[in-house]
DNA sequence: GTCTATACTATGATAGAC
DNA sequence: GTCTATCATAGTATAGAC
């Protein structure tokens, strides 16, 4: 099949998603407009039209993409061993995961009151389902006796809330390696689950 | 002094307030305009530009507004006691100062992206002048040997972060009293700074 | 202090030529 | 697939009457 002239649909589109994310994560998507997102991959506003049918669909996409890759790469990790063991992989592997990706991380938790209901609840599923991965790991715990928590529920928001917070003020090239500062969440982490 | 019929300067300045900071929390600052907080108000869009210079500075006043509640509030925590006792008083404090003024802390977290850099500064100054009064709680009770940390400054942000999160699902009326959520979350601060 | 009216700029989205 | 041009609407902020 011959391609049009002018025509880049398989490189185009991940750059355009690309600026959307660096852009929304920097300014907010209220605040970002089509113009801008088009200057910065180098097209006319109204080429964007060609790779997403609104911009709400662009926001839910970017979203939806960055939950399914979580998902998927959490689904990946073995969930074998200890508590413990599995506690601490599922520590690390949130840690890793979402340093590695700061503007999806941002957009993800900011913007979920940009989108309409049912996108939103789409989202709030995949949420959910991502946690229930780390509380059955608390649950686990506490049923075998390794772990000391009051309610698993609370104490799995508790601990996502605070491993996502490194996202605020992680750097590379800070006063720490990332090394060392998993190896202090862990500490962390197995402290509030009451690994003594 | 008589006053100019219409004026109602001292209700209908916080009442402005209060509209912008629920609908700032509710749909963001940017998607947000003058006219839609005129029209919550029951004015308008012009009236509102004797309230405030621009919008800009709408934001910013709600925002330096917050924190400086928040500082007074725990400036007037008194410090006494065992680091653990002030360890407690500081988490309990977070939770009720969070939890009473949902909207405010949304803004505050959200909301620094689109504030300029000058106003950006001053807030971030607030910010970690009240991380400050965490970590030495933390650094004391390490020095007495009652705390087991591997870093203070990590373990600030780890607990304030984890706290924070407590906004986002926290609901009055909900499964759990607001006491019995305290009580979780301290039990998760003192194993996360080594407790047993 | 509030209103109406308006200046000026920007927005999301579409149509049609190439 | 991209561009130019455009529509219809909405944005912040100001001026001047009352």
């Amino acid at each position: 099949m011959a391609r049009k002239a002018g025509s880049h649909a398989e490189t185009t589109g991940p750059m355009v998603q690309a600026a959307a994310l660096r852009l929304i994560a920097r300014h907010g998507f209220a605040a970002v407009s089509m113009r801008q997102i088009a200057r910065e991959v180098g097209m006319q506003a109204g080429t964007l039209y060609n790779y997403t049918t609104d911009k709400q669909t662009m926001l839910f996409d970017l979203m939806r993409g960055h939950m399914e890759a979580l998902l998927d790469a959490c689904a990946a990790l073995k969930a074998a061993g200890t508590p413990l063991a599995r506690l601490e992989a599922f520590t690390r592997f949130h840690i890793r995961f979402h340093q590695e990706r700061p503007d999806a991380v941002f957009v993800s938790y900011m913007e979920l009151r940009n989108l309409t209901a049912e996108n939103f609840a789409v989202l709030e599923e995949m949420r959910r389902s991502y946690e229930d991965q780390l509380e059955v790991i608390l649950r686990d715990g506490v049923a075998a006796g390794a772990f000391r928590l009051k309610d698993t529920k609370i104490a799995t928001l508790a601990i996502i809330a605070m491993l996502t917070g490194l996202t605020t003020w992680y750097r590379e090239g800070g006063r720490l390696p990332l090394e060392e500062v998993e190896r202090i969440y862990v500490d962390l982490v197995r402290g509030a689950v009451g690994v003594t």
